[in-house]
DNA sequence: GTAGATGCAAAAGTTTTGCAGACCT
DNA sequence: AGGTCTGCAAAACTTTTGCATCTAC
């Protein structure tokens, strides 16, 4: 997503683009796996030296109702973010390096239907996660077990 | 999960059957929904009075290792716990009451194997949730929509 | 100019930890 | 008896909020 388009994207709700959105959504962007707040934050700052991580929780919030980011739930303590295009995505993350991997198509389509029927429950949402060990990780030098998220 | 067979399981891993770890589980075992460690601790006092919160954080995350209650990530700022029967549960929670439903089979064995083949990852877990309203919450009483989960 | 957004700092929660003493087996 | 577990209280974090100020439009 360019600048241009994000402004407009923003502009039909009469919201503004700012220097720490901008620079939010290039740390989110820029990263190939799942970072928590903190971590946004801290790269954040060196875009733009003068945020403030209470804007960095706005802006995550504001990025995942645009769906321009999801939150994630992995084994941690704290919800991390990661970038993503539009409504139907869910991910693929690598528990060795955080590399994650989007994928559209989910066909959950026929038991969602059954399990409705069969609870009774009008069902409107769902979550869904893999996860796994990236090729990279599984290759086998020690190090790249422990790489950071990227 | 009886109190003999709850004493068995933990025997063979070296642990205790104390009266803490009794209290969490009756309660969570006779919660129909899921509930945050607050809620778990306030009504596992009524059982054991003396118990401490850390405790509750303490046992949850036991069972939670023992596969007897479940993690859940809800909209909700905290975790949140569910009774559980073995690894291979899945839940569909109302969003209304709380009421989650415990279902098995979640037949995502081919997709697994598709993404595994096209992103080279080792797949070794999965977390799925489905959520909506249950018949009852859907049937058009408002107190129904704001019944706390039970 | 003005509404929206920010940074700061404090507050509100949740979760973890250290430790002396209690409890289970 | 001996190691496991607990309650307590403090600490560590994460996340939210209020408000004066700033800024994008």
């Amino acid at each position: 997503m360019d600048r241009v388009a994000l402004r407009q994207l923003l502009h039909e709700r009469g919201l503004r683009l700012t220097r720490s959105r901008q620079a939010v959504l290039t740390v989110l962007t820029g990263a190939s796996g799942h970072l928590k707040v903190a971590e946004v934050y801290r790269r954040a700052r060196k875009i733009d030296p003068g945020i403030g991580l209470a804007s960095v929780y706005r802006t995550v919030e504001l990025l995942a109702r645009l769906e321009l980011v999801k939150p994630l739930h992995t084994e941690h303590r704290h919800r991390h973010y990661v970038r993503a295009n539009g409504r139907h995505g869910h991910h693929l993350v690598c528990t060795g390096c955080g590399l994650a991997v989007e994928f559209a198509d989910c066909q959950l389509e026929r038991l969602m239907q059954r399990l409705a029927r069969r609870t009774r429950f009008h069902i409107d949402g769902h979550f869904m996660e893999f996860f796994g060990r990236c090729a990279n990780c599984r290759s086998g030098s020690r190090s790249s077990r422990r790489r950071a998220p990227c």
